[in-house]
This record gives structure tokens, sequence and C-alpha cells, in this order.
DNA sequence: GCCAACGTTGGC
DNA sequence: GCCAACGTTGGC
């Protein structure tokens, strides 16, 4: 059992739209970083915590708690000549990228990006490191259960 | 729109 | 395998 943060940009995915979706459950595609598809692949579990994080907005921080509930299987756009995720070198038989499904919790206050920089406890946190740009990145459970109490 | 930081590509 | 050039991310 793990704990994650994942950035989406609300405009793509909100949580909004995450909490709309049937059974509160979206297919998170379009990694295209190796660092990031093999926490998936690796280190996720059925049962992981993630922070919602919505990035490159007017207001980027964690916008509410989701659960990792599915093992990872193909990105179906590495396929798709028509998407922007396609990639030409992924085949069928050689899949390159992969998705795992998600399933929103809460929706949350907006805990800024801003703010999780004043809270000393959360200093070494990955995503707030210094040319950090991994879209998903682990967090500790010390993080997560402090990050827990300040949306309380 | 700028730009720092980091990742990827490709020539050698 | 090195590394310069280029592309991307993402906060500001």
């Amino acid at each position: 059992m793990q704990y994650w943060l994942m950035k989406s940009e609300p405009d793509e995915v909100s949580i909004d739209d995450v909490m709309a979706s049937p059974r509160q459950t979206t297919a998170w595609f379009g990694v295209r970083n190796y660092q990031a598809r093999n926490f998936m692949r690796d280190q996720m579990q059925v049962g992981d915590g993630v922070l919602f994080y919505h990035s490159s907005c007017p207001e980027p921080g964690i916008a509410g708690l989701a659960e990792i509930v599915s093992t990872p299987y193909p990105d179906a756009s590495q396929f798709d000549s028509k998407s922007k995720y396609y990639d030409a070198k992924a085949t069928q038989e050689q899949p390159r990228w992969i998705s795992i499904d998600v399933q929103g919790t809460q929706k949350t206050r907006l805990l800024s990006l801003a703010e999780l920089r004043t809270i000393p406890a959360l200093e070494d946190m990955v995503v707030l490191q210094k040319g950090s740009r991994l879209s998903i990145t682990p967090v500790t459970p010390a993080q997560w259960k402090t990050i827990i109490k300040l949306l309380k």
C-alpha cells in the first residue's frame, strides 16, 4: 500500500470530471514519461491512495482524493493515430505505455501549491522539489497523513 | 509568454 | 557512450 500524487490538467480531466464519471472512475492515460510509467507498472497496487493534483491552471494544487482501482493495462491512445498521445513505435504485441484506473474518493478544498510550500512537514515532498515535473510522484505515509489533516 | 529544469534524440 | 540540440513541463 503506497501513496501517490498524480497531476492532471483540469482542462483535460478535473476532479469534477472524475466525480461525475460512472463509478467515479476514469482511465489514467497519456503518460509518456518512462519514470512515471514505471511507477504505474512496477509499484502501483489496487488500493493505493492518490492525491489528485490540478496542474497548468490558474491555481495549481491538490483538488481531491482518489484510489487506484485497477492493475496496469495497455494505454489505448498509443495506437490511435489521431490521438496526440499516438506513438508510432508502439505495437499491440509490444505496447510501450500503460493506463490504470483511478476512482475519485472525494473532491476536497483546493490545497494550493503555494500553501503546500508553507508546510514544514511537506518540504521533502517530491512534487515540491525544484525542477520536479513528473506527472506521478510518490508520497510518504507521513506526508499523506499531514495532507489529510490539512484537508479536514 | 517566459524560462528553468529536465528528458529525448541523433550524429559522431 | 557522449553530448549538443531540441522538445516538454509547468509555475509564474
